[in-house]
DNA sequence: AATAATGTGTTATATTATAACATACTACTT
DNA sequence: AAGTAGTATGTTATAATATAACACATTATT
């Protein structure tokens, strides 16, 4: 079992967790032989600001802060959608919005705890899942492919009051 | 474990589905005290004409056909909402649309298999699944409160090549 | 019939995403 | 170093999905 549960739960020295993604991704790139530019970085680096997923327009008056030009939909769609082939990024349909992966180039499951209160997404691998749900499309002679598995939910800090409801 | 993906991905009498759901719904309306319109109505049975989820405009389109008057998006968007409430019909995220549920008032792990070729979506329900998400959840200290699915692929009609690809 | 509750119509607009084509940048070849 | 192919971004327009706000209509209840 692989999360990001405790971490993304509990205060943590997050410049790490941006730190800890930007350099993963630049080797993962790097062996890729594909090109991390300034706009893709820059918007890894929005979407690791917090475990909180942004959508693309989001993104977008974002960059506007920091870069000095504005920046067009399709430029934010097409680097997303190139983070996301890499596996740096992935996308939460439900949300219409996009949150950086903690772990790249590991075995997933593409399971998200997504917090109704906070927003806050954490992700999990676990081999068992995988396997269950393999089994259930063997059995129904479905050919797995991909999946994504959204569980709807409250926080440890939100359900218990911490954060402010 | 609960599934129509046997009925989905085998020629059927389809017009049995149809009937069976339209009276699942008025009974589940019946029970709940609340009105199964003739725009509800028929959109869940336009849900229902295929195993394909539709989307809210092509559902207007199709209406458009059957009524005399145009209906407006929040017209569909309204008669949707209250379907998905009652459970007789799920939405897809990843697809932005909309497919009639085979099992209403049955336990759910809404789990979707979503053909890649040719879009059908058959739905399966299985305690194990449930058991081991909650676990999981648990272990995070994550209220689990629901979930979506959706496992991507082919099924076994378009992996056999019987449909065209 | 009066009233409250529920459902729909209507207009406008917000939000998310992509198509199509032009330009710019990068890396490689010679 | 200039030419070129490949890759990335800029630009404009628009498609596709979804909702807000308010008016009107229908249904159920008294």
């Amino acid at each position: 079992m692989l999360t990001n549960a405790r971490l993304v739960y509990q205060p943590h020295d997050h410049v790490r967790c941006i730190n800890a993604a930007l350099d993963r991704a630049h080797e993962i790139c790097a062996n890729a032989n594909v090109r991390l530019t300034a706009t893709r970085e820059a918007i890894l680096k929005l979407l690791w600001q917090s475990h909180q997923p942004l959508g693309a327009y989001q993104l977008q008056q974002q960059l506007a802060k920091v870069s000095d030009k504005p920046i067009a939909p399709p430029t934010i769609y097409r680097a997303i959608e190139f983070l996301i082939e890499l596996g740096l990024v992935h996308r939460i349909p439900s949300l219409n919005a996009f949150v950086g992966c903690p772990f790249p180039s590991s075995e997933h499951s593409n399971i998200f705890f997504i917090c109704e209160n906070c927003k806050t997404v954490a992700e999990i691998a676990d081999n068992r899942v995988n396997t269950l749900l393999n089994t259930l499309c063997d059995k129904a002679n479905f050919k797995h492919m991909l999946q994504t598995i959204e569980l709807f939910g409250l926080c440890p800090n939100c359900e218990s009051g911490d954060n402010d409801e």
